[in-house]
RNA sequence: GGACGCGUAGCUCAGCGGGAGAGCACCUCGUUGACAUCGAGGGGGUCGCUGGUUCGAUCCCAGCCGCGUCCACCA
């Protein structure tokens, strides 16, 4: 017998060795068997689970899990990423916390070589904690973007670009972050609105004729200022172009250029260009020829290109330093107060500079141009679309990607200078050596570039070099693409993107044929969670507290909205309740005998409730297999909620009671076989959200005396497929109507108190021949459950008898002695003034002669039934009515 | 400034052309052995506002208001 309530704690780490060790987890070897993969967006080895996590791989778990029992040859390839600056940051953080030497101190390879000791000893620790949500991954291919393959596959990724023209060497301004002194994308860079200032400054003209207002928010720029810019139509400025100012502090004389850039109608409409430290300026620099003067270091302290007094000064204190210099100066024209945007590192939180420095680009437009037109085919498709947009739009405006970091711990780029500067880009040092010694024509020293790869360089290429790509292997053969991606919106530019140009540059074919956006989980107040906040709810905790069933249901079934999941203890706790539900269906089934049968054949059943029950599961398989197979999650997680609980425990188990305890041998044993029958289509259904309970229901009902298919996992069995046929609308009337009989019923009783112990008669009054003919078949079930004595037939709803309308009968429960005379009068002639509300209603739509002639005939015909009923229904309440008032 | 999403019961959300639903919360009643992590019943909503299309709009279209997110903007 099953014990009183599902124990996650002891159940889940048994089941789940259990399975692994199987090898029920790697894609089924059948060579027929479509194959269908997922790859794991790789989480940082340097993480633990977060709640995100947990939503995205429960959904990709279901998915598998769905794909598997259906037959296919289903892999979910796992893996980790090697994090650049996350894990260098945490490697250098305990380095420094354990008192040790810096890294720098420590040199390059030492340090590297720490990251790996540290790899080794903590990156493992994520991957577990997938294992305690039941994530059915494939750990027999697991893989990490810096593990010798991928190495391989990023080289050559690298040169066959640069051969093509498609990598190439540029000087020009980079997002530049002091903190971790290295190159970051525009994608990297976080904008955050803080206070600051305009400073105004007066810039003296040459010749001493007058000065040009400049304003700036970055004061210290100006000593790498090498132009003020005016608008050529700006008549204010006409005269001066062409003229130069000197440059306060630097003493530098530059010109007044005319360009475009300016906005005559902002500030001053003169412009301070420092083409080496802004943007916009390197565009006007560029086209003007002015020259760069670059003023920091990479620490962005001021280097020796500025006046004396200001060098090795940090960048703020150079700020101040200026500001002063011109109130001293009296050039101080303005200050204002204002909040804008800054850009700040998003990993580093400091503020980055444009700087300018030799970095590696990609061609990101060309390689767009097949990524984009990919989805506009729909070759690839979002779920849900609309993120297309998103797509698109960022596609469409795709700049040259920066992809060298000057960071260690990554993947090297695989080029090496020679002497004069010559690059040799090769995927070995040997090959390089070859190219160099042809080249020059003898041995030449050469140096391998000091830079590091973005860590989403090597991420791009996850759905095909983690299938053994360079190599044609098998795996490759046979599961790319992959068939479903499902992430976070937050990386469609970092990653999915960029694994749609890769994967189709190099594998002339999409990385996947859909990509699923997930939702954001937030606390229940709606808020991002964050440490600092001190509202994150931990998964594990979580998992701990109620199993991790009951917070995969959770995120499954809140996963459809189209914006966050406001995750609350609560919504867990109760789907929880949902799965101890499921538990004690199945035990009260096994107490009673509901044992599966060898042979049995749903479509056999004689018992209308069996019949009925039947259908509902036909209906409930369809259901959800259609809505998993759409990334439905949530449709297919509600559709089993309700049919489990409304419609198997609330009604199909109460009306078994009868029949199991029954004399009728023959509907006895259907009903067990029945009952058995659904309860393992349920845990079939259920299975991929919650694989734990499912999984030991099945097992700990497997009759050990008799051979049958339960010694197998419930999760490698195969996914039920019922057809249309098994649906007997017949059935559903009779059961819909008894359900009607005992619900209305109910609502009469407890309206007036009629109390639990008494047990009066059902009267049915007026039914048409098949409704008297259910009842009296179903007498038992509707004495049960409505609490009735006996279901007497009569005539005449006798005096103090309380009648209730149900599918066009009229029943009647002889409850004189309950009956408050004025309550139930007002009763009535509520019930009365509905009805006559709705026949007002329909009756004025069913005059409007464009109604009838324009609405489908369906329309029309269903308000005319609801027109009849309702003045049928009224009828028979206002005579119960008068009669209330003849005994008053 | 551009784009996207969202405003439905106290809360969280389904529904998205033919008289609005669920879960939780709330109120009342209930220990008939599957389940109190439960059962039965009940109250509660001019479906953000204004127009339009339509025989008919919570649902489609336009505009507005409010909330959120992303991208761009640093003179």
């Amino acid at each position: 017998m099953l014990d009183k309530t599902f124990d996650p704690k002891t159940v889940e780490p048994r089941l789940y060795a259990a399975w692994e060790a199987s090898g029920a987890f790697a894609p089924i070897d059948d060579p027929a068997a479509e194959p269908f993969s997922i790859v794991i967006p790789p989480p940082n080895v340097t993480g633990s689970l977060h709640i995100g996590h947990a939503l995205n791989n429960t959904l990709q778990d279901v998915l598998i899990r769905f794909e598997r029992m259906r037959g296919k040859a289903a892999l979910w390839l796992p893996g980790t990423d090697h994090a650049g600056i996350a894990t260098q940051m945490v490697v250098e953080r305990q380095l420094a916390a354990e008192g040790n030497q810096s890294r720098r101190d420590l040199g390059r390879d030492d340090f590297v070589a720490k990251v790996w000791e540290w790899k080794a000893k903590s990156g493992g620790t994520i991957v577990n904690q997938l294992r305690r949500l039941g994530a059915s991954c494939d750990w027999s291919r697991e893989r990490f973007t810096l593990d010798e393959g991928l190495s391989a596959a990023v080289r050559k990724v690298f040169v066959t670009l640069y051969k093509e023209k498609l990598i190439y060497r540029d000087k020009r301004l980079v997002n530049w972050d002091p903190h971790f002194q290295t190159a970051i994308s525009d994608l990297e860079v976080e904008q955050r609105e803080v206070d600051g200032h305009y400073w105004h400054f007066a810039y003296p003209l040459e010749d001493g004729s007058g000065e040009i207002v400049v304003a700036t928010t970055r004061p210290e720029t100006m000593l790498g200022d090498t132009a003020v810019a005016v608008h050529p139509s700006d008549e204010r400025y006409t005269a001066l172009i062409g003229k130069a100012v000197r440059l306060p502090i630097v003493n530098r004389p530059i010109p007044i250029i005319a360009d475009e850039y300016p906005d005559p109608e902002k500030g001053s409409g003169a412009v301070k260009i420092t083409p080496a430290h802004d943007f916009n300026d390197f565009a006007v620099g560029k086209r003007h020829n002015l020259p760069m003067i670059n003023i920091f270091d990479d620490f962005a302290r001021l280097n020796d290109n500025v006046p004396a007094e200001y060098r090795g000064m940090d960048r703020f204190a150079a700020r101040k330093k200026v500001v002063e210099a011109f109130e001293q100066l009296g050039l101080l024209r303005d200050v204002e107060k204002t909040r804008h945007t800054v850009p700040h590192g998003d990993r580093s939180g400091v503020v980055v500079e444009p700087y300018l420095t030799d970095q590696w680009y990609v061609n990101a437009e060309h390689l767009a141009r097949e990524a984009i037109s990919a989805v506009e085919t729909d070759r690839t498709v979002f779920v849900p679309k609309h993120w297309e947009k998103t797509y698109f739009e960022w596609m469409r405006n795709i700049q040259p990607w920066c992809v060298s970091r000057q960071l260690w711990w990554g993947h090297r780029i695989p080029a090496w200078f020679g002497p004069d500067g010559r690059v040799f880009v090769e995927e070995t040092e040997e090959e390089a050596r070859r190219q160099a010694r042809e080249h020059y024509g003898r041995d030449e020293p050469l140096r391998q570039d000091e830079d590091v790869l973005d860590t989403w360089f090597s991420s791009a290429l996850w759905p095909f070099s983690t299938l053994g790509w360079p190599e044609k292997t098998d795996d490759l053969r046979r599961f790319y693409p992959t068939h479903t991606l499902i992430t976070g919106f937050d990386i469609i530019f970092f990653w999915v993107a960029r694994m749609m140009m890769q994967g189709l540059h190099f594998m002339g074919d999409v990385p996947f044929k859909r990509v699923f956006i997930n939702a954001l989980v937030r606390d229940a107040e709606g808020r991002k969670m964050s440490k600092s906040k001190g509202n994150v709810m931990d998964p594990l905790e979580l998992v701990d507290d109620y199993g991790a069933d009951a917070l995969r249901f959770t995120l499954t079934a809140m996963s459809g909205q189209a914006r966050d999941i406001k995750l609350s203890r609560q919504r867990i706790e109760g789907y929880r309740n949902f799965g101890t539900k499921l538990w004690n269906a199945t035990r009260f089934c096994q107490m009673n005998g509901c044992a599966r049968a060898e042979g049995f054949d749903p479509a056999g059943v004689k018992v209308t409730l069996n019949r009925w029950i039947v259908g509902e599961t036909a209906r409930t398989a369809q259901a959800v297999t259609s809505a998993l197979a759409d990334c439905g999650f949530d449709e297919a997680a509600n559709t089993l909620y309700r049919f489990i609980w409304n419609q198997f425990c609330d009604w199909y188990v109460e009306f078994a009671k009868p029949l199991l305890t029954g004399d009728d041998q023959a509907a006895k044993v259907e009903t067990q076989a029945t009952a058995a029958w659904v309860l393992d289509q349920a845990l079939l259904l259920l299975h991929p959200v919650m694989p734990f309970l499912t999984e030991e229901l099945w097992g700990q009902t497997a009759d050990a005396g008799a051979p049958r298919a339960h010694a197998d996992f419930l999760m490698t069995a195969r996914w039920p497929e019922l057809p249309d046929s098994l649906i007997d609308t017949a059935a559903d009337a009779e059961i819909a109507l008894l359900i009607s009989a005992i619900t209305e019923g109910r609502s009469v009783r407890q309206g007036l108190n009629v109390p639990p112990s008494a047990h009066p008669a059902l009267l049915v009054v007026d039914a048409t021949d098949r409704q008297r003919e259910v009842l009296r078949a179903n007498a038992a079930l509707v004495q049960r459950l409505l609490r009735v004595a006996e279901l007497r037939f009569v005539d005449a709803a006798p005096e103090g008898s309380i009648p209730y309308v149900v599918e066009g009968a009229t029943l009647a429960l002889p409850v004189a002695e309950f009956i408050d005379l004025a309550a139930e009068r007002a009763r009535l002639s509520k019930e009365v003034g509905t009805l006559s509300q709705d026949i007002e209603r329909t009756a004025k739509k069913l005059g409007n002669p464009d109604f009838v002639s324009r609405a489908p005939e369906e329309v029309v015909e269903e308000n005319r039934e609801r027109l009849a009923e309702a003045e049928a229904a009224k009828a028979k309440l206002e005579e119960a009515l008068s009669r209330l008032g003849a005994v008053a």
